[in-house]
DNA sequence: AGGTTTTGTATCGTGTGCGATTTAATCTTA
DNA sequence: TAAGATTAAATCGCACACGATACAAAACCT
């Protein structure tokens, strides 16, 4: 425990620079589609569920609205979704796939999978990482 | 292997999550000392080695001189450091740390400590995410 | 019904993060 | 040694990411 600082810089920077590597990753594979990563992130929520409020989609995506409004009007003019007030309560936004989304779907993917696959990456090894970065995740997000 | 695309959704959202939360956790812990979390990664850096130049430090942090330099005119206009052109090759930056981060060098990583033992991080759990995570980030960096 | 509070988005300012380009200094090599 | 290549920083443009603030619509409340 006495030397949690320098354990402690480790860790947090293992995830950091991680996330960064995927990044990048994500970034050479999504680049031909005119996608960043968190767009296709978005895209990945939409494909699951569509028609969701701004909002629903925050959570999902553990973003705020101050990263989420002009990513969505990124997205809005380059085809990919549309916006549409919701009539029942006008504060709401329905977001909602356009065609180009929905075409694009399996040539995106299917461009992910095999990227993901030239990294070779056990099942055990995944699963494994799953799962202890989700409690990881929730023991730091408790702690806020 | 069929279900890898919603494996690796999954995966790679975590990574993305879990840094997320690392940062908001440590934004908080620091916000005191009117630092930034990767502002805070400099600093650890340069308390292990000091004098280094822009360049090594960009290799030591993973980024790059589009990020670093202005990060380091904004700690430098703060106090944390300072830059000194080199004698030996005039291309090169060289940064030191200044008073200020040498003085505040306790109270921050006290801090910084205290905060992250309330997430209650087993050792156990620490090192098999530390191994994992260096697993997983090399075969995803050397993929590109 | 009308005032208050809550809720869902939008907007703003600051700080990363990155690829591409630029500039200046150093190194290479013919 | 002078032209060309390489290297180290700086600069630029774009896209997140987040907290704070603003604003309008809806819900709440006697």
């Amino acid at each position: 425990m006495k030397d949690f600082l320098t354990l402690d810089k480790q860790l947090c920077f293992a995830v950091y620079e991680t996330a960064g590597e995927f990044t990048k990753l994500y970034t050479s594979a999504l680049q031909p589609f005119g996608l960043t990563y968190p767009q296709y992130l978005v895209l990945l929520a939409l494909w699951e569920k569509d028609g969701v409020t701004a909002k629903e989609l925050g959570e999902r995506l553990n973003l705020g609205t101050g990263t989420l409004t002009p990513m969505i009007a990124r997205m809005a003019s380059n085809g990919w979704l549309r916006k549409e007030r919701s009539k029942t309560d006008e504060r709401k936004i329905n977001i909602y796939l356009q065609d180009k989304a929905r075409q694009e779907k399996h040539p995106i993917t299917q461009k992910v999978s095999e990227t993901i696959q030239t990294c070779r990456i056990e099942l055990e090894e995944y699963e494994q990482l799953m799962m202890q970065l989700g409690t990881l995740r929730r023991k730091v997000k408790g702690r806020i």
